[in-house]
DNA sequence: TTTATATTTAAAAACGATTTTAGTCTAAAT
DNA sequence: ATTTAGACTAAAATCGTTTTTAAATATAAA
């Protein structure tokens, strides 16, 4: 198994599905795109749909791997919340795979598909929760319950995910998830609030 | 125009559009189920779309009726904010109409269709907005722009119907939702903050 | 192991015949 | 003056069949 030929294979399977999806696609052009023997690429995945899964399974991890990243760079938790909100969309954006699999339409998503995108869920909500456990350490937020805050944030930030994917306007959209984080940090009831985020 | 047939066609076209679907039913089917001449339908309508339309229409509306008079039922302007998206969640249900114009795909939507959506998320805004405002008034909110916050609490709020449409277990999301409900009171900076909401 | 090629098999596309259905029209009924 | 039943048309959906495509396997050579 060299390594190359395996990453050659998932390389331009990511590029043919993101461009064709996954039934304008077909092994003969992935195999011949990516210069191996259609059964090589058996012998490494065993099925189409495993070779599609994988390329799922990676651009999760790549996504994860952006936000968490992207969230390192700051210190202060409130900064790192805001930070996660922003990368998430950024790179969501180019995650083609992920985002066809929604506009296939709900029903005729395989199981396992479903499973790859609650388990991104999942993940963002860790990563929410130790940025939340992380503020309270400090001292700078207060919170009962961290997972369920954090599982609360992650659903409300679908709701911007599902926005810009029928085509909302982008530029507005930021405005509001920067609103959303400010209302989240400072809440609405009567207090001095900062209005930078 | 009698008013009793007008309903009459209405209501069992709502009835069968939610049970078979748009295509699945034929304007003969809804005329034989309302007891009218299919051609008085034609007449009141004008097609079978401006037909699904009024359906639409209506459910959408009853929807901010529903919420509106729950809304109303409470004093304060945070029950009045608990109550809204209770409510909302509540009737979405049932109108089923507006959820299989999800199911069916994004893309093969009718623009008009878009438009009823979006009219219904506008509405949705000025319910929020209003509840903000008077919070604001009574000095229990501080909010620096009304509209942006509740475009951004809106926004927040789709993505807990996304996932109930997808199924997630249904009794969770009602407690992310109180969740998310209690943080945007009191914010997760640090200050004492009430549990129940 | 990997490749090229051939083979099997199930599903998807293509096709044409048939039926259904949206939409119109008319003459009779209310 | 509406409303109705029924007939009509043109377009779309359905259906049964054939053809093609593409996933998956097998084989033999490199």
């Amino acid at each position: 198994m060299k390594q190359e030929k395996l990453e050659s294979i998932l390389d331009t399977a990511k590029k043919m599905f993101a461009r064709y999806g996954l039934r304008k696609t077909s092994m003969d052009e992935i195999a011949h795109m990516a210069m191996v023997a259609k059964a090589t690429i058996y012998n490494y995945f065993g099925s189409k749909d495993k070779v599609y899964m994988e390329v799922l399974r990676q651009e999760a991890s790549e996504i994860v791997e952006k936000i968490s990243s992207s969230v390192a760079k700051e210190s202060l938790p409130t900064d790192k919340l805001v930070a996660f909100a922003r990368a998430k969309f950024r790179y969501m954006r180019k995650a083609m795979n992920l985002l066809n699999l929604d506009r296939e339409g709900v029903e005729k998503l395989l199981p396992t598909a479903k499973d790859i995108r609650n388990k991104l869920f999942d993940q963002e909500v860790n990563i929410i929760s130790s940025i939340l456990k992380e503020g309270v350490q400090k001292g700078t937020f207060h919170i009962n319950d961290i997972l369920l805050a954090a599982k609360a944030i992650a659903h409300a930030l679908r709701g911007f995910e599902l926005n810009w994917l029928i085509q909302e306007s982008e530029e507005r959209i930021d405005h509001y998830l920067d609103e959303l984080m400010n209302l989240l940090f400072y809440g609405l009831m009567s207090k001095e609030r900062k209005i930078e985020v």
